[in-house]
DNA sequence: AATTTATGTCAACAGTGCTGACATAAATTG
DNA sequence: CAATTTATGTCAGCACTGTTGACATAAATT
């Protein structure tokens, strides 16, 4: 029955498990990994003033270098006002520099700077770092097994995305 | 040489790619994963009137029912200003109920209430169906490595509360 | 010439972290 | 018992990064 508005609710002293039909490991394994994943470069660009979002930008820049703004638009699924923000001050600062489309004048290019370049792979760094013990012992199966896996977590639409970036294989995400 | 303040600086229109020693692939996986994992629940959260920081504290006493304030903290390492916030929401709209501590009764005991209980599997639900669909095809084998690989990729001081989460073994997660 | 497109910019707001300061009640200690 | 420490709560302010809405400009397209 419904408590009645005046009655406290009850506690409920019983955990929720995977008996609920709800993959909680790695739900929580997700989050926990990814938050541990982000520490390492939040802490150095702290010393740089920048955050996340700088982050992200001076990534998807130097590994995509000439993209237009409205294709980093397209990748980083935020809107133009929160891309400018942090993309003025990477430009202001030197870590990117636009050049004016060469077809059509309109757009802006983006790419790093060799400062630009430097600090993305200062932040990559730990990160691969991390990856790397984390996949100690591992056979190529057992990574494939991973990407595979991670792949499949991105919504279909963007797996596209992903295949184009460079390295990556135009994998097999869909058996359809 | 550096360039002289005043000249530009030139941009670079290559790509970094993985010869640069970094593991760029898993790195923009775990982006793109997580990015679409949390999609999910902060569509529902958002009918709601909740974020995601919300979330995590509704799922954490959900998952450990009884815990105290302090244990919270410690979990989702937060500051008990940014998580009084959250909870305060939580409390006065009935998911969660607060008990004074039997033994310390300075301490308060988080529990769900039976809306709270729902909604938790409300929000897990289509992240479990997440997880499901990209494991389809993959045998306890492959599970088992991306599990280890995702708490592997945890902060080593963090694992221990990962093994006390229901339904998780106490795993072998460092062989020294 | 009119319209559409790519980009930039101003303003306001929301959510969720942070620090610092202070308050209260209960437990612990000397 | 008195003093101190601990667990929690609360107020105020700030930072970062996301949002919407509105408007401006230049270049491309129709």
């Amino acid at each position: 029955m419904a408590p009645r508005s005046g009655a406290a609710a009850q506690p409920i002293r019983t955990a929720v498990t995977a008996d609920d039909g709800v993959d909680f490991t790695i739900i929580e394994l997700l989050y926990f990994a990814y938050r541990d994943f982000t520490s390492d470069p939040d802490q150095i660009l702290s010393e740089y003033g920048f955050g996340r979002a700088h982050h992200r930008v001076l990534h998807f820049v130097n590994r995509m270098p000439g993209l237009t703004v409205a294709e980093l638009l397209d990748v980083l699924k935020i809107t133009k006002q929160s891309l400018a923000r942090v993309l003025k001050q990477l430009i202001d600062a030197g870590y990117i520099i636009q050049v004016q489309g060469p077809r059509d004048r309109r757009q802006r290019e983006l790419y790093p700077t060799a400062k630009g370049r430097t600090l993305t792979l200062e932040l990559a760094r730990p990160q691969s770092r991390r990856i790397h013990a984390a996949l100690e012992g591992a056979g190529e199966a057992e990574r494939a097994s991973i990407e595979r896996f991670l792949k499949a977590m991105v919504n279909p639409e963007l797996r596209a995305q992903i295949d184009h970036l460079p390295g990556n294989k135009p994998g097999r995400d869909d058996g359809k």
